[in-house]
DNA sequence: ACGCTGACATTGT
DNA sequence: AACAATGCCAGCG
């Protein structure tokens, strides 16, 4: 039987949105990519969009370009943007400030580069 | 089965 | 920064 149970991919997704600290903000791809689905963005969005999980931190996944992916006009990224400035994200027009290559990607690697899979 | 759409990414211009 | 082209996969009609 099908209980409530997602699958796999889906769960890995889910799981890696949470483990995205306070005030920091990661890609879609970065998501997928710390789910072990490369290539796998779309993936990553469908699975937010359908999920109705209040405890996720939705907000913090946006485009790799650090645009928010929700366009604008809609309720859901005021409310993104909202979020996001409550934890100490700058955001302006819709964009939020990317932690641009070296920094991030190093802070990145020595947070969850060596220690895949949990 | 087929074509479109989408909370995307990457590369090139 | 912005746009275009290509890739990628899951829903929907």
């Amino acid at each position: 039987m099908k209980s409530g149970t997602a699958d796999a991919a889906t769960l890995r997704i889910l799981a890696a949105i949470r483990a995205v600290p306070a005030g920091q903000v990661a890609g879609y791809g970065h998501i997928a990519r710390r789910a072990g689905l490369p290539g796998r963005a779309r993936l990553v969005a469908r699975v937010l969009g359908v999920s109705t999980d209040t405890t996720l931190p939705w907000h913090r996944v946006v485009r790799s370009d650090g645009v928010i992916a929700i366009p604008r006009g809609t309720p859901g990224h005021d409310e993104q943007v909202r979020r996001l400035r409550s934890e100490g994200v700058t955001v302006t027009n819709g964009r939020v400030r990317m932690p641009r290559s070296a920094d991030g990607d190093a802070l990145d690697a020595a947070l969850w580069g060596p220690t895949p899979r949990r």
